[in-house]
DNA sequence: GACCTTCATTTTACATGCAAATCAGGGGAC
DNA sequence: GTCCCCTGATTTGCATGTAAAATGAAGGTC
């Protein structure tokens, strides 16, 4: 059910705790672990092939980061995040990221815009493609991040950075219609130019209207039975491919 | 050095680590540990008389929030933050605390506002005794924790109580010029005018204002060589007591 | 005195041991 | 069929063991 990633194919230079973290992060945000999904330690660390020490390390970092729940002598399990926690969560975000933008514009570097306009063209690649919503996150989450390193701002970033994650953390499961990464991807291009014209404010609107619209669109998608759907999915094995 | 406060003093309901992490979360905010004290696992093992392995949680966990910095094999200390960071720091915050007053303001009970005041009047005692910065600087948590606590708003409160922790942390080494806590409690009296009124907009201006006004003061404050004061003061032991 | 080198001490990072809590899954009792 | 209690397996929360890294003091050389 889940093939261990083996850690192995890590950055080697780091900490083991901080390979587990990655790995299980990854997962978590690549809904290989869906919301719902037990962490047991010992369980994870056989199958990781590390001591329980590191995967207890790692697993609390994902509950303080928000992307794992935890509860007393019953261990953690991934979190699900309802419609009323992603307005919450959305109404945080929409600052932070206006910030980004307005930051990363009054920074924004010939590189820098380079690498963006790869990402949106990666994007429209993917989009193409259709079908695969895995990728559109994929690419947004590269988006969002690139935003955060040109802004340069460290508390920024360690602030923004559980907030995104737990964001596209839900996208797995309360994403709708299936037009929604087309308009994501045009707000995103509505961001950068904004941040070519070199105004800071028009940029910071921008991001903030993209978010606050993913708010809507999230809050309108059919709530498909809040993640119960998910719950039972990572219970019963996942099996059944196209369920 | 340092009493150990013995864990005993805390809820016994909760977990070690958890009570292990207060107690050195409160040793930090209230400058016992000041920047660039050094946080030997082992050494705070010894001294609240647990074992390593809820004091190392508890040290990760300082870590995550931004109270500690973390070398590879070189362990923790608490962190030291200078005007840059602040300035950083602010800009970040200035948005958060503007959105709490302006949820709090909607959710504003009775006996919220009756608390808030509670607190007002208490700060205005403290300063009415002076010189007292610690006890300041308590009074502006608890005001600013509450805010939040009426804001109700889960991902706010995980995303802006770090930011506070580390501003608070800072005010300990930067803060200045002797009007300071009075000017701070003045905002903060406008803040709950601002909420009383109804009107959110207002109040999230007053709080931005406020926060941003705090950056202002601390950015001209003598910078008065960054902590060093303290690092020496922490490395030095501070065994003969008035040293 | 300035600069190495060595060696003892401490600490980190990870592994493992273990009591107590929790959970899964049968039987019975009704 | 439903409720309840029991038992065994698993897991959490904490304690402890330990190799390798880092630190620091002592002593030797120039």
């Amino acid at each position: 059910m889940f093939q261990p990633p083996s850690l192995a194919s890590l950055p080697p230079g780091e900490s083991l705790t901080e390979r587990t973290y990655e790995v299980l992060r990854n997962a978590i945000l690549r809904n290989q672990f869906p919301p719902g999904t037990a962490l047991s330690v010992p369980r994870l660390a056989r199958e990781l092939d590390v001591s329980r020490t590191p995967v207890r390390e790692a697993v609390q970092r994902l509950i303080y980061e928000g992307l794992a729940t935890h509860e007393s002598h019953r261990g953690a399990q991934v979190n699900v995040v309802d419609i009323e926690d992603l307005r919450q969560l959305y109404l945080v975000r929409e600052l932070l990221e206006g910030l980004a933008a307005r930051l990363a514009t009054e920074r924004l570097g010939a590189d820098d815009l380079v690498e963006l306009r790869r990402i949106l063209s990666d994007h429209e690649d993917v989009l193409a493609v259709d079908g695969d919503n895995s990728a559109h996150i994929e690419l947004d989450m590269r988006f969002h991040r690139k935003l955060r390193d040109i802004a340069a701002n460290a508390h920024l970033t360690a602030t923004l950075e559980p907030i995104a994650g737990r964001s596209h953390l839900a996208l797995h499961s309360l994403w709708r219609t299936d037009d929604a990464p087309r308009l994501a991807l045009k707000e995103h291009e509505r961001i950068v130019d904004a941040m070519v014209t070199g105004d800071p404010e028009l940029a910071e609107e921008a991001a903030r209207q993209h978010v606050s619209r993913l708010r809507v669109r999230l809050a309108q998608s059919t709530p498909r039975a809040q993640g119960s759907a998910q719950i039972a999915a990572a219970n019963g094995k996942a099996g059944g491919a196209h369920g």
